[in-house]
DNA sequence: CAAATAACATACAGGCTGTATGTATGCAAC
DNA sequence: GTTGCATACATACAGCCTGTATGTTATTTG
């Protein structure tokens, strides 16, 4: 507890609370819900701080979900590296996402709050850099280049609006096992085996 | 008009002025940046007559939402009869439904702000009592009583998120064509031929 | 050590939501 | 037909929230 603390120790400190106490919030009030004094007040600092660090209340939303797209990104990647099974590696990483999005707010925060404050197009595009990348990839390598009924895009863009309803079914308390399977099933539809 | 109207009248002039005002401005700006004002100016009544009609701000926003998903509904119903083809009716209703979404405006009403307003489980229960019901029930007669890899609610669940991501993608400005094809994609894989 | 700057803290203006209260018109009973 | 009540609004108000503008303190830099 020195009171002797660099600049950057010291803003990168309220940054982080700020970006904790909102994410708390967010899941348990949802984004409209909160205001800002509540999100100071749980990080203990003041709301010149957060208009310091953010440029509004949005941007702040904004930080915190790129933070949480980082991790699940990150938990798919660890599960689903590319081998030389595509196919396998797929499914792992089917089941890695719903694993990754079943950490508590994660489905409200990148799913419901994040299209209506922040538009579809760039929820899609933080996705595109995460999540949904893995995917694509991951089928391409699985359909190989040889023509298909549809585009790897567009079959992209369905599969993981599939799996994010899954997400959100497996939150709202329906059975797990009923939705994984159902989603492997979907999937191996569109990746035949070998 | 004459000044004398009677009361039934009045009211039902003024609830559908300001759901018809309502649905333009959400569209336009989006729900949380239309103001209460805002609407009834453009209505044409004052602030107590939204509140004498409607709870708050939701309420209204669940009433313009319940009129949107019940002409999807309709739509799908006029095109999607089930005739003698089941696996033709779900395709045709497929078809039917990225239709009625392409109407201006509704992707943004059903898929974007209403899950953030209202919750997704709510959302769900207005869906299931319309759009996804059609679809569930197609999926029923194409499939039979024969065992599966999957569940029905459950895979109607997963094609219905797909759907909606279609609409999305359609409505952000993706090639149709593709999206259309790899639903149909999708779907033709659930429901094998005959 | 002095000036400049980063990192906040405080104060304020404008706008919005929901409620409480007031009013006029249709309506129903007598 | 008039008296009383309910419906359908209209107006006024209180509280809260967002973003900005300005002030203050601690750190860094020359």
């Amino acid at each position: 507890m020195q009171p002797r603390r660099t600049n950057p120790e010291r803003a990168e400190a309220t940054r982080a609370a700020l970006l904790e106490a909102a994410r708390a919030l967010f899941v348990e009030k949802g984004y409209a819900k909160t205001s800002t004094p509540e999100i100071v007040e749980a990080a203990k600092v003041t709301r010149g701080a957060l208009y310091h660090h953010f440029a509004d209340k949005p941007d702040l939303f904004r930080a915190v979900l790129e933070r949480e797209a980082q991790a699940v990104a990150d938990e798919i990647e660890a599960a689903a590296s590319p081998g030389p099974a595509p196919r396998a590696a797929v499914i792992a990483g089917s089941l890695a996402y719903l694993d990754a999005m079943s950490v508590p707010g994660r489905t409200r925060l990148l799913l419901v709050d994040g299209p209506a404050v922040l538009g579809p197009s760039e929820i899609a595009s933080i996705d595109e850099a995460h999540a949904a990348r893995s995917l694509r990839e991951g089928l391409e390598a699985a359909l190989g280049p040889k023509p298909r009924a549809f585009s790897i895009p567009a079959m992209t863009a369905l599969l993981s609006a599939a799996f994010d309803r899954a997400a959100l079914a497996i939150e709202a308390g329906s059975d797990p096992a009923a939705f994984r399977s159902a989603m492997i099933s979907l999937v191996e539809r569109v990746v035949p085996p070998a």
